[in-house]
RNA sequence: GUGAGUGUCGCCUAGCGGUCUAAGGCGCCAGGUUGUGGCCCUGGAGAACGAGGGUUCAAAUCCCUCCACUCACCCCA
């Protein structure tokens, strides 16, 4: 084989569209429900506006992002995240004069350069839900219940809500400093990698999986407990109207994400049995990031989804999702005269809206109803030298192997 | 970037140093007489055995390198 897909990436074949048919038109009806519009960002953007809006010093930047010159010298990145560019937009096109917040999503292909393993590709896609202009709580209450009533919306079942608060620019510092504190005092315990992590990225040290690592995080010190009365108000308000809202949250202490914007409220979605790279939703609040890029001080938030991780689960659970339409009818025909009339005919049934797949070349009626019967379809038409003569057709069904001869003026009417 | 496993027709699998210019099943194509599918029967197309180097009289079968896939780590949806 001379080309394949590139490592990391795949074709989504026609067996697969059902899936991405059936979360799509979910993901705009959860939007519709909500007031959230579509935008679509283009597939690239400068890159200076992902090594601010990400962080310089993550990972996602340091050496996951497809980066390129293109011919007038300009240096350009395939998005790594969708976040970033929906709020580029924001600014670019003036939304802060819009009513506030402004409710975006969008559905995009994503670019990261990662080994590719179970649930994770060098390209996939993610959809995402953004509420950029208010920092009500309700708001983050809204983002989150959209989240989960997509996940009920499309039938995964099993799936655990986790949250938690990350503070602000204000009180951050200081549980980074207590944090940091805790682990200088354990630091023989660690492994290599959380060594390094607790110079580069503290919060990170406690999601780190290895069991030893985990009991030193589980006695490490709280974000919740070093918020500020702001933010620690925003996250108790936030918490009453998650339990207004029924969601069946449970706060992790763990839990910090990896993108470097996020402020205060953090929370993510999984599968109750997960298994290495389950997560499906992650999102938060991110209050600086609009003025990071150069805007005004807005605060917003929202969260995206990984659609091949979505369908990864559809399949284990087994949930059964809507077929998509194919035609219904084959026509098979009998000389060239017959041939003529096969076309004008399938050209008339398309033009009354029923799919319709016509014979080619010069086969046997066997090889044509062989072909009609592969294509699962439910009728074969027939026309032939007498039926062009008599102005009928032979219609067949091909579920009961039942035909007649009937006109062809009758013959969209049976069809219906 | 690190580690482990895998790599034979479109798919699944047999072969594990000579009988393999590779076998079977599914699928595909065509026939089984004159204008008819799905079952059955017959036939056909389709892989130089991931790529490139070795070892050997002889390699799909052994060795090396690379590539890809799978899974895990890092990181993340």
């Amino acid at each position: 084989m001379l080309y394949r897909a590139p490592r990391g990436t795949s074709d989504i074949l026609p067996q697969e569209q059902a899936y991405w048919r059936y979360i799509e038109q979910k993901v705009a009806e959860i939007a519709e429900l909500y007031g959230y519009e579509r935008i679509d960002a283009p597939a690239f953007e400068d890159t200076k506006l992902f090594a601010r809006s990400v962080g310089e010093d993550t990972d996602i930047v340091k050496k996951e992002m497809y980066t390129f010159e293109d011919r007038g010298g300009s240096l350009l990145t395939l998005r790594p995240e969708g976040t970033a560019p929906v709020c580029r937009a924001y600014l670019e096109h003036g939304m802060k004069n819009l009513p506030q917040p402004v409710k975006l999503y969008y559905i995009a292909s994503i670019f990261r350069y990662e080994r590719p393993q179970a649930g994770r590709y060098r390209q996939h896609y993610q959809f995402g839900y953004e509420a950029i202009g208010d920092d009500d709580p309700a708001l983050d209450g809204e983002v989150i219940d959209m989240a989960w009533q997509f996940f009920l919306s499309v039938n995964l079942r099993s799936l655990s809500l986790q949250l938690n608060s990350i503070g602000c620019q204000k009180c951050r510092p200081n549980y980074v400093a207590a944090l940091k504190g805790y682990y200088a005092s354990h630091t023989q315990e660690l492994c290599s990698d959380c060594k390094t992590r607790l110079k580069r990225n503290p919060l990170r040290l406690l999601d780190c999986k290895k069991p030893s690592c985990q009991m030193v995080a589980d006695s490490a010190p709280r974000s919740i407990d070093f918020l500020c009365p702001e933010c620690a108000d925003h996250f108790s308000r936030l918490k009453r109207y998650l339990q207004l809202l029924d969601l069946p949250f449970v706060v992790n202490h763990h839990l910090v994400r990896g993108l470097g914007y996020y402020t205060r409220t953090v929370f993510e979605i999984q599968p109750e049995e997960g298994g290495a790279q389950s997560t499906l939703v992650g999102g938060g609040r991110y209050d600086d990031l609009i003025e990071e890029l150069g805007g005004k001080p807005t605060p917003a938030l929202g969260f995206a989804a990984g659609i091949e991780r979505i369908i990864l689960n559809l399949k284990k659970q087994k949930v059964a999702i809507p077929t998509l339409a194919k035609p219904r009818v084959f026509i098979a025909y009998l000389g060239d005269e017959a041939k003529e009339g096969a076309i004008k005919l399938a050209s008339a049934l398309r033009g009354a809206g029923i799919g319709v797949i016509e014979a080619l070349g010069d086969k046997s009626l066997k090889a044509q109803l062989r072909q009609a019967n592969n294509l699962d379809v439910r009728y074969a038409v027939i026309i032939g030298e007498q039926e062009i003569k008599a102005g009928t057709v032979i219609l067949r069904d091909m579920t009961s192997a039942q035909q007649k001869s009937v006109p062809v003026s009758q013959l969209q009417g049976l069809l219906k």
